[in-house]
DNA sequence: TATGAATGAGTCTTCATTCAT
DNA sequence: TATGAATGAAGACTCATTCAT
């Protein structure tokens, strides 16, 4: 009779812990071994749950998509428009210790991404995604009457991707500069020039 | 009197081989072994030049940048303003494979810089260094007429830098929707935009 | 359930191997590699139980001390005064194969020790103990009227320590000319000296 | 036209350094690399001046031991019986830190030599010419009435050595209680209990 | 399901030594 | 004589992985 174990559960937080390593110490710190010791289970478990290292590695990065995903709904549930908005980038942006640890597991992912055809094949997909999403955002604040009509959506809505992605990164590398404030006033920056259609 | 090799050559031989082996297979591939092998010399020969692998990866950072650098340097001999700004720009843009393997390079240590203090601080500085230049850009395009005056130089500077960081760290991602006339149509698009005081 | 092995007898098997090597060819004979191959356990093994190779080197000598108790402890069980005190000085004295591997260990150990702080407090420890060892030997001496009384006891243990010691030393340089015979006339004649307040 | 250079005076200097790098890290702190950077010379010389390695480890045996001869001679010339032996004692004893240095060498020698033959006889032969010392010292101190007559003159001479070795390597172990008066007062104990013909 | 014993490949690094200049 | 470039062997150590229990 075995034991029931929820295996989702478990799988789920052997990640969040592999997710913690990485943040903390990059890809190689981390080891089966030292996974183990910060779960408090044994090796063996470790490697019962996750065929290979490479699984516990991507299943790092997808539990730190899904614990984004989460925040991201969180965030704009039951907003539209420019509010929808603001409240998805401020959820971007590395303002707190723990969004700070998703954008560095994010850059360990893309490092690896762009070595890797499978991980950038998959990588690409979330970032069209994300562009979708910042596009519904636009489009609503248009019709909302908040922006103007903006010519080319998808550009915008990649623009806005882009210029996200190269503050977050810059925030990771410059952290006292990029304040709670700074960032956000950036991104009302941003977002005045992407509704402003010329 | 000794063989007279001269030093500084064959550490740049050495990074440039580090660099391209971190491009194609990551960090991971950067080992001692593989970089004498790639080199044609010995293992010990590898370290005869470099005390530690710690710099001999470091080593290689620095000579990307110095390439990087002096590609710049070249394209924007001469020019100023928009036109420099844009040469700028071009030479940043991951168009070319050499290029590509650059931010290869970028991207893994952005990564490392995101969890190791020193490295970061080093970062921070390349940062300021490249808001400077675009930031000279900016003021002479205004001086040469090109663009309107603009009310926050430094501010304007950083928003260029982070939007070419995201533009090129998407287009590793999305290498063939990110195709020359694509980005560079992006980074009109992003000139036009940064230039337009609203 | 994990396979049972007996992590104590483990580390032991591997100390007196580790011993073993060091008597027959210094410390730098004892590599992982060789400890490996002289166990017939793979070199993982050897590290999965002992940390370090320095937890394994000082595993060695804690092993060879405490054999050595155990044989002075055997040696002189229910014995006391006088005889305690041969039977001791006999079980120190190099003259099996066995001790006089024991005194090659004790003797890269006393080299190390002249080094390294650490080292040194320990053998400065191991030495209070020896002393006290024959302090109370010869005290049960004078008691049971083998000797004369002595003055000062801690001096005259020490004594017979330093020049056991010394004798030890000159017995693994000189090995033909310290017979059996020969070392059991020298510490009677030491005995004697230490017994004789003059 | 070769430079003219003082090939005894060279391999000294280079013999100083590589006791004192022993003395000061053991066996493994001498190697090639490190004598040259504390002597200023290349890598090259070091190796010119000594064929091997062994070569040069064992000369600065031989000027460890030339450096404490010439002490001892210093020390008692002139001088005869006892005051001639507690002057050659003295000389002896760790009391000053170029002493202990010297005494370090040494353990790292009788280390080395209890494992290798040619060593072993080389030591052999230097403990004979101590006794030879002792013996001679212990003689003119009975012909000029200091002591009394000894029955085996050799045996005390061996005794004398034997518990000096004991108490200086003690001294090294246990640096702050053998102070000098210490050391000395434990010398006088000694001379009195070898003078004292039972 | 869980443990941890065992393996061996692979890593960086240090080093003595040789040799061209 | 002197330099230091070059070599390759050998060192300790880490790690993913397999497997008996």
């Amino acid at each position: 009779m075995p034991k029931v174990v929820d295996h989702e559960a478990r799988r789920d937080e052997l990640s969040a812990i592999v997710a913690g390593l990485i943040a903390s110490g990059g890809l190689e710190a981390a080891t089966i071994r030292e996974i183990a010791r910060s779960s408090g289970y044994s090796k063996g478990v470790v490697e019962h749950y996750f065929d290979d290292k490479d699984e516990l590695i991507s299943g790092a990065l997808d539990w730190v998509n899904r614990c984004y995903e989460q925040r991201l709904n969180r965030a704009t549930r039951g907003l539209a428009g420019l509010p929808a908005l603001r409240k998805m980038v401020e959820a971007t942006l590395p303002l707190t210790e723990r969004v700070r640890d998703e954008w560095k597991v994010r850059l360990v992912f893309w490092a690896a991404a762009a070595i890797d055809p499978t991980l950038r094949r998959q990588q690409s997909t979330r970032l069209d995604h994300a562009i979708e999403r910042y596009e519904a955002h636009l489009r609503s604040a248009a019709e909302r009457g908040e922006i103007n009509e903006i010519g080319n959506y998808p550009m915008a809505a990649r623009h806005l991707l882009n210029i996200t992605t190269g503050i977050c990164t810059a925030a990771l590398h410059q952290r006292q500069r990029y304040t709670k404030d700074f960032l956000m006033q950036e991104i009302e920056y941003v977002i005045e020039r992407v509704a402003t259609e010329i």
